[in-house]
Formats: C-alpha cells, sequence, structure tokens
DNA sequence: TATTGTTATACTCTATAACTATA
DNA sequence: TATAGTTATAGAGTATAACAATA
C-alpha cells in the first residue's frame, strides 16, 4: 500500500535548488534519457551476474550469437552487434584462448574463419543465457509479463528499421 | 506497401551460417539488448543533431538540469545523472569558459557552489532542448503518440525505485 | 578493385585514490 | 568525522589508418 504522493507543480522552481533530488521532468520526456536509464539499470546487474563466467556484454552477445548461428564469421557478428573489426579481434582471441570457441576456416571463403562454440563454450552458453533470463525476470519484476512483451516490442519498433 | 514477410523457423540453424543477417532472437528476448539498440539509434542522431551547439550528451543533461534547477550543485547533478564527481569537473569547466553557465557561492554551504546558466545558456539550452524534441520525434516516428508514451512510462518503471 | 581479418594506435568514457576546505 | 569539490591517473570502450591474404 502506498500513500497517494502530491504530483509536483508544473512550473520550474525560480528559488536555489536546495534539496537532493533535482527536477528531471525534462529530461524524462524524452525516450533517449530513459532508455539509457534503464539500460544502466540492467547492465549493472548483468555486469554483477556473468561476473562468475567472467563474461562481459560483448562476450555474452558473442558466444550467445556463435551458439545459435554456427559458423557465423567475425564480420557477420560485428555487422549485427555494431563492433568495429578490429576491436572484436582480441574478445574472439580471448574465448578462444579459453576453450569457448573454436576457428576452422571457412569451407568456400578463404579470408573468413569460421566459429564455433566447444562442449565447454556450449555449456557456458547454456549457463549464462539461464542466468540472463532470471536477471531480465528481477530487473523487470514490476513490469506484467504482458507490459515486459510491450516494452520489447517497442523498443524494437524505434531501433528495427522497416 | 509491405509484402507478406514469412516468420523464421523457430529452430536454430545446424549448418554453417551463409546469410548475412544472423539470427538474433535469442538476444532479442532480452531488455537489457533491446534498451541499448534502441539506444544506440537515438544517441547516434543525437551526436549529429547536438554536434553544432558543441553539446556532447552529459553537457546536454547538466546544462538542461540546472536550467530547470538554478543553483543546482555538482554533487546533486553527480547523483541524478550517476556521473562520477571527478567526471564533471572538466565538463563544468568547459561549459563555464564557453560561457554558459555561472558558478556562485552556496548561500549556506562554504563547500558548495551553485551553478546557473547565463543568459547565453538559457538560449542555447532552449534551442538544444528544441532541437532534442524534434529529433525524438523523428527517431520514434514509427510509434504512435500513445506507444511513445507506453514506451517511457515502461522504462521508467524499469529504472525508478518504488 | 573489394573484402576478411588483423595490427597499431588514439580518443572518449568511466573509475579509483588521494588531497583541500569547509561542515 | 563527514561532505563538496578537485587533481591525477588508470582502465574500459570505441574509433581510424594501414596492412596481408584472398575474392
Amino acid at each position: 500500500m502506498s500513500l497517494p504522493r502530491k504530483k509536483p507543480a508544473a512550473t520550474a522552481p525560480s528559488t536555489p535548488a536546495r534539496s537532493e533530488r533535482l527536477d528531471t521532468r525534462v529530461l524524462e520526456t524524452f525516450v533517449g534519457y530513459n532508455a539509457r536509464r534503464a539500460w544502466l539499470v540492467v547492465t549493472e546487474v548483468f555486469a554483477e551476474r556473468m561476473a562468475v563466467y567472467g563474461l562481459k556484454q560483448a562476450d555474452f552477445s558473442v558466444l550467445s550469437l556463435i551458439a545459435h548461428n554456427p559458423g557465423a564469421t567475425s564480420r557477420q557478428l560485428c555487422t549485427t552487434l555494431d563492433i568495429l573489426p578490429p576491436n572484436l579481434v582480441s574478445l574472439i582471441a580471448a574465448m578462444e584462448g579459453r576453450g569457448l570457441i573454436e576457428r576452422r576456416p571457412h569451407p568456400h571463403d578463404g579470408r573468413a574463419i569460421g566459429l564455433y562454440l566447444t562442449a565447454e563454450g556450449e555449456q557456458l552458453v547454456r549457463q549464462a543465457e539461464q542466468t540472463v533470463t532470471d536477471l531480465e525476470a528481477e530487473t523487470s519484476a514490476r513490469l506484467t509479463p504482458r507490459e515486459r512483451e510491450t516494452l520489447i516490442r517497442l523498443l524494437q519498433k524505434v531501433y528495427q528499421p522497416g
């Protein structure tokens, strides 16, 4: 049960701001501001939970994409995730060094290298995806399942073409 | 008019990924992934349009907050925007150097410094806020006004406490 | 000539430790 | 002792230019 909270006045204060919290009503009218704030909250929990796997956001996205797209190339990962090629090199090398992915020459293109998960990589991705699913449920606990679906659909409308 | 697009199969491909676009359906079930993708799109347009004012995202947020909270302190800005104090120093110095803000000693706390917009700062913020309002309308053009309101409300439910 | 992957490097953003002056 | 602001610095993330191998 929550007490009825008085709505703030519709005009900005003309006296020096003395309270702790500032008036953010204008910023809150922008999708960009709100998307970033929401992302910051989710990303913080994400970083905490994924630390046990030794995975950062980019690591998880890359491994998950390879899991569901075996044989994907670095170029495809870069295009899909908006990562610049030079910045993916060390990430891939680290994942390979940990024995999570394998690099096999592409059957039809001698320049390209197909990426595949190892058995260990498969297992780690499965655990990590479950962990992300769990933390997503927590961070969107204040949303109904229907609201969460709507939120995702509307976000996709913003960034997806056509 | 758009042609009916066939929905992709519900199973992941077991053959090497040969197509350009990868299967992102799993990542797209996460709020975090979608929020970041949407933010990336909005932020790119933001950077382009605000370049004419010489303002980056943090600059705009700070100036807008000061505009609507005259006398706000650095500490309040840091708390509100999740900026670390050391990272705000040069930003404030730059805005002051451009003659956009003034720093006046706080009336009741000798440690604190109240921040105020100059006349020039006021005018710039007014223009910048209008520009952001315009680009927000463009970047969320595929959303109805009602959908845009819903999107913002749901995002706030994710990051706002209580 | 264009593309894949790579190296080297620079720039921006964010984070930590320690200091000063006021409270 | 705690807080506001500052300095210096380190780390992470992101960017550009240029190269070798292949198409």
